[in-house]
DNA sequence: CATTGACCCTCCAGTAACTGGAAGCCTCAT
DNA sequence: ATGAGGCTTCCAGTTACTGGAGGGTCAATG
């Protein structure tokens, strides 16, 4: 299967596969015309890949999950472990954002929005209060 | 006042400060020894960038912002709409991570964690229930 | 006066995970 | 044989810094 075939059955874009390969996700052979040659084994991989990502996950991350999906004899608190650990991140992120969206969304709302200068936005972001 | 001095006043490190140069934000003047030569006004405007880098604006919104906040006319209208732009574009990053958090969050509930190799984690990542 | 330690300088490289583009084969159908 | 895709490699750019090497400068001390 060339890589075009795969990409589209994985989702995974050819240039993303490309990558993949370059740093070792995946190891595809080649043909005589010097095409990489997958198998639909590649194409589980990569569908994989994308999931894992689309969840947030690392490639260091997803380099983990994919040997642990081929090891039949994974323990599942391994998996659990690392998804947790994510989880946490995940929510880490969030936290900050939503911090980031309480200040933002007060300094918008009493902020007029007119033709005049004065500002509560620019103001807040302002340091000259401090220091005098 | 040398790199060092602002960098306690401002609170933005010496290194980020040489790259704000680099990238035009500030504009500092040389000293005869070759030492960057900052202002008060320039420890306000690197406080100013430290603020708004810390609400997640990008680089490229603080220079529209810096410009702002020295532009005496002004009109409030133009922060106010920059800044529900990114307002919105913070809302978008936290719906994207709830919504990963939900999925991973019940993934793992639903993971035993045990010595076993059974793993909803990995199941759930595994395309081979599709295109079978 | 020489040295030491704290500053300062520039330039180079690396980070994360791709993405776009140029230049150039391969293949198949007309 | 020619043209449209598809494939190849390699280079560069993205975001916003950060770390480090190699090397001047300055103020104070012995």
């Amino acid at each position: 299967m060339n890589i075009g075939d795969v990409a589209r059955q994985s989702g995974v874009p050819a240039k993303t596969i490309r990558y993949y390969e370059d740093i070792g996700l995946i190891r595809p052979n080649r043909s005589e015309n010097g095409y990489r040659a997958f198998t639909e084994n590649h194409v589980h991989k990569l569908a994989f890949l994308g999931r894992a990502r689309a969840l947030g996950f690392t490639i260091e991350d997803c380099r983990t999950l994919l040997s642990l999906y081929e090891d039949e004899n994974r323990e599942s608190m391994q998996v659990k472990a690392g998804a947790e650990d994510h989880l946490r991140q995940i929510e880490e992120k969030i936290a900050k954002l939503q911090s980031m969206r309480a200040t933002l969304a007060e300094l918008v709302e009493k902020c007029a929005g007119d033709h005049r200068p004065d500002c509560p936005i620019i103001e807040d972001l302002s340091p000259e209060r401090l220091a005098k």
